[in-house]
Formats: structure tokens, sequence, C-alpha cells
DNA sequence: GTCTATACAGCGATAGAC
DNA sequence: GTCTATCGCTGTATAGAC
């Protein structure tokens, strides 16, 4: 389990205070109000030394989406061999809590990529390789004898594409419930989705944990 | 079966030819980055002249979703009582084309939902509509006895949600895959997302039609 | 590293002539 | 209905002093 530093504002550099202002204030507002000038003045420098530190804006958001890249890669927990039911969850639950962080990548995903094509790119690749990873995890339950019998090959399949349009998916359908729906809800719907695919004695038991 | 007029661009009026190219362009390069000046340029028509028809940018996106929604409200077919299977998945994939043509409210609907806040109540407003047909439906199914018995209810209300967050999602999921997936893919899927729950019989029965 | 000052382009929107 | 001209504002980015 990867233990995050609880760090004061003040304690930042001038280019980490840039960083963690410019996440939040594209997450709240986005990207295409939030200018230099605001995130400057929000922290109380000039526009000047803000430019000192990052040439433009685009150079921001690379740098955030870097950082959340290697957040995601961190919290890598499947080793690609065994994964029990619980373990799967918690790193379910990991994971959406960073895309969270970094919603601006997921809900704003438009006009992120309309700035800087690559960081699109880097989103693609990041997704062949969880999907790859989910269909490892459903060879193992395969050969565990987890899910049932009588659905086809192709439904299984469809099962791991459904489970990556759900990651990529879970924050923009947040945007429909603003009060309701936590991380902890769409880790829980992305569990959900497995149920109707396994045996009757596999489904009981990962419906406990629901 | 609703029929659409294939109309010429120069046979529509000035205010029509607006709000089809602006559409387009929304479409294809982004409400943040399309203004007033880029329409008025490629429809070949002096800025003054198009702020004479719509005096804002706001207007003219509020002009799209309502026609948007007037499309969408114009190709419900269910009535509430029967509703086959083919039925179902052509009017599925009628609303899916609907909602191709108007992308921009799905794949950048924060960009949009923060300019005019209406639209999002709208949006809301449409989908707590579609979740009330589909509950409606499932109703239906499940005093036919299409369902499985081993399914608990509370994963029969679990489907509907998963059937909302499909359409809500599937053009953003879209965005991820550039050539492959078109709005007949989509229809699929969703239609997929039922076949697990369905007793072996109707199971079989859907799986034809795929 | 940080500041002030400024250049320059592009935006939405309006006025007024035809 | 359609045009040209223009205002005021805000955006990114740079120069140069401290």
């Amino acid at each position: 389990m990867q233990i995050y530093r609880l760090v004061q504002m003040n304690q930042l550099s001038t280019k980490e205070k840039i960083i963690a202002k410019s996440l939040a204030m594209f997450n709240e507002y986005g990207v295409e109000n939030i200018t230099t000038r605001h995130i400057a003045k929000e922290l109380g420098i000039s526009q000047g030394n803000l430019h000192y530190h990052y040439p433009n804006k685009n150079e921001i958001l690379s740098t955030l989406f870097h950082n959340f890249i290697h957040q995601i890669k961190s919290a890598e927990r499947f080793n690609g061999t065994e994964f029990n039911t619980i373990e799967m969850y918690e790193s379910m639950l990991e994971n959406f809590r960073i895309m969270d962080n970094y919603r601006l990548f997921f809900q704003q995903n438009e006009v992120i990529w309309r700035r800087i094509p690559e960081i699109k790119n880097g989103m693609v690749q990041l997704f062949l390789s969880k999907k790859n990873e989910i269909l490892d995890l459903i060879h193992i339950y395969k050969s565990e004898g987890k899910f049932r019998q009588d659905i086809s090959a192709s439904q299984i399949d469809f099962l791991a594409e459904q489970f990556i349009f759900t990651i990529q998916s879970w924050l923009m359908a947040k945007n429909y419930h603003p009060q309701g729906h936590s991380a902890e809800h769409y880790a829980k719907f992305l569990f959900r989705s497995w149920l109707p695919y396994l045996n009757n004695e596999t489904m009981k038991k990962w419906e406990e944990i629901l």
C-alpha cells in the first residue's frame, strides 16, 4: 500500500505550488477557462514568475499528465499470476482515487487532447496495457473454473471490453450525478459487472464484498 | 421510421446554414476553439451578419441543443407495453445515430455545461426519463420470465444503471478507438450487456441478432 | 527567482451605412 | 439582411530591471 505524504502548501517550492494549484483549478473551472494569469494571481506570484518555471500552459498540463501516469504505474499490484477478490477490489479502488485526483484527463479529455495530441497517445497506451492486464486476469479465473460454462467465449471477451469501457468513462458518468456517486460507488459498480458471468458459488462470494 | 430529408447547403436559409455549419465545426474542432468569426468565414458571410441572426455563441449552442432534444423525442418508439427484440435494437441504433450527430453534447459536455448550465439540467432530465423507460422494459421482461431466476433484484437494478451509463458514455469511449468503432458497434455493445442476465432460451435468441 | 511592463493576437459584441 | 469598421477586453508570451 502506498503512503501519500500530506504536505502543506507553504512547504512546497514555487514550481510545486504551481503544479498543485493548476491541478485544482483545472479540475474545478476547466482547462479552457483557467489562464496563467489566474494561477499566478491565486498563488500570489507574478505571471512572469510563473512563466519562468513553466514557459507555457501546455508545459503545466504535460507535467500534470506525467505525474498522473507515474502515480498509476506506482499503484500497480497485479503480478500476473495471483489476485484474490479483496486484493482486486482494493487495487481498483486505489486506481479510481488517483483517477479522481486527475479527473481533468477524463472529464476534459477532448480539450486537452486537442492542445496536446501526445496525451491522447499516452491515454490510449495506458488502456491498452490495462486491457492486457484484465485479459490475463480473466484467463486465470477461467482456468480456475470461476466462470459459468454456458457463456460463450466472445461474451467473455465482451466482459473485458466492458471493463475497460467503465474505467474510461465513470468520471464522465459521475458528472450526471453531482452529489451522490463517489469513487467507491464506481469501484463497486465495476465489480458488479462481473457477477452474472461467474458461477453460482463464486458469485455469492463476490456479492458479499459489495 | 423517421425519414430524414437530405438538403443541399445552398437550399437553406442563412439562419439554418449557421446552425448546420456550427454543428459540424463544434463537433470537429471543439466549442472552445470555434469562434463566431470562424463560422462566418467558413460560410462566406460577415461576422456582423452572423450576429444579426444569433446575438452570441451561446444562442447557437442553445439552438443546437433544442434541435437535439427535439430529434431524440421524435425518435421515441417504446409505447410502454410491448417492445420486441428487433424493435428494441433498431430503436437503440436510431438513438445512437442522433447522439453521434450531436456528439458535442457528450464529448464536450463539461465545456458546454459551464457555458450554459441549463443544458446540463436538460441532459440530466433526458436520462432520468430514459432510465424510467428502461425500468419499465425490465419490468415487462421480468414478468414474461425472460430473466434468470438466480439473479438478485439489486443486480437487476444494476443492469438498468449500467444501461444508462453506457448510453451516456459510449461517445466518450469511442474517442479511444479513433477508427474502429461506430454507432452500430456500441448499439451491439449495449445489447450484449443484457445477455448474461437472460435465461438460456432468451439469451440464445438475442445472441442471433449480434 | 521574482518582479513590472509591454507586445501582439484574437475574442465577443456593437454601431452605422447600404 | 448584409456589410465594414471598430471598441474593449483578455489571452499567451517575452524583455529587462532587481
